[in-house]
DNA sequence: GCAAATTAATGATTTATTCAAG
DNA sequence: CTTGAATAAATCATTAATTTGC
C-alpha cells in the first residue's frame, strides 16, 4: 500500500526535447522527468502519497527551501549550469536532506535559472543603451564640475 | 574672489578602475567620481566655496533634500530601477532645482535603494519561513522511479 | 533641555558574479 | 579559456536619529 504515484502516465514530454536532444543529455531528460504537472489546484484523482509532502503545504508544485535555494546558487556559481542526470541525481539525494525535491525540480531549476539570468542581462543592456548616438563622453563632462 | 573648491586636487582613484576603465560606463564612472570621500571629521584646510553649497553645510558627501528624495522616490516607484546615463542626467538637472545634487548621486542613489529593497524584502523572506528540517529518504524512491 | 555617546540609515567604494565576444 | 561590460552584493564611512547623564 502507499506509495504510489503514477497519475495515467502522462505522454512523457517528448516534444519539447527537440532542442537538447543532440548530445547525451536527451536521453537523461528522457528519463528525469517521466510525469508531468499533475495537481491543478488540489484534485486528486490519483492516489498519491500525501504524507510523504514536506511542510510545504499541498503538493502542487516544489518550493525550495531556503538551504536547498542556497546550495543550488553556490552550485551554480561554481559554473554548473546544465548537469548532466547523474549530476541531477546526486543533488536531488543531497538535497532531500532539507526537504521534498526531485529531479525534475533541479532540471528547472537550472533551465530556469540560466535562462532568467540571460534575460536579466539583457534587459539590462537594453535599458542602458541610449538609441544610437550615445554620447557618454560628454557624460562626464556634466556629471562633474571639473 | 571667492568660488574656489578645489582642495589639492585629490588624485583621481584610478587604480581601482582597472575594470571599468575601457568603455561606456567606465569612463562616465572614471568622470563621475574624480575625487574620493575626503573629509574625515570636519576639517577645512582648504578653501571652500561654502556660498555655493545648499542649506546642507559641508561638501563632504551629498545629502538628498526633502523634496530631491520625494523626487526619487516617486521615480522609482513608478519602475525605474537602472536608469540609463542619459536619463540620470535629466534627473540630476531635474533635481538641482532642489540643492546640490551630481549624476553620481543619481546613479548611487539608484543602486543602493533598489539594493536595499532586496535586501529588506529577502531578510523578510527568510524570517517568515521557519527552520524547516526533515529527512524523507522513502520519498526517493517514489519520486524518482528511476 | 543639551550635548556626548551610541545606534540606525544611507551615501560611496570595492569585490565577485554574470553572459558572451574573441 | 580569456576577457570585456556591467552590475549587484558586500563592505566601508559618514551623516542623522536616538539615547543617556547631567
Amino acid at each position: 500500500m502507499s506509495m504510489v504515484a503514477n497519475c495515467s502516465s502522462d505522454p512523457l514530454r517528448i516534444r519539447k526535447l527537440r532542442m537538447l536532444a543532440t548530445a547525451g543529455l536527451s536521453s537523461y531528460i528522457y528519463h528525469i522527468m517521466p510525469q508531468r504537472r499533475s495537481h491543478p489546484p488540489t484534485n486528486n484523482h490519483c492516489l498519491k502519497n500525501v504524507a510523504d509532502q514536506q511542510k510545504h503545504r499541498s503538493g502542487s508544485r516544489w518550493n525550495p527551501t531556503r538551504e536547498q535555494l542556497k546550495e543550488l546558487e553556490e552550485i551554480y556559481k561554481r559554473g554548473t549550469r546544465t548537469p548532466p542526470a547523474h549530476q541531477i541525481q546526486l543533488i536531488a539525494a543531497e538535497l532531500r536532506r532539507y526537504g521534498r525535491i526531485e529531479g525534475k525540480n533541479v532540471f528547472y531549476w537550472f533551465q530556469n535559472h540560466k535562462a532568467r539570468e540571460r534575460q536579466r542581462l539583457r534587459r539590462q543592456l537594453e535599458a542602458d543603451s541610449p538609441p544610437e548616438n550615445s554620447n557618454r563622453q560628454d557624460l562626464g563632462a556634466v556629471l562633474t564640475p571639473t
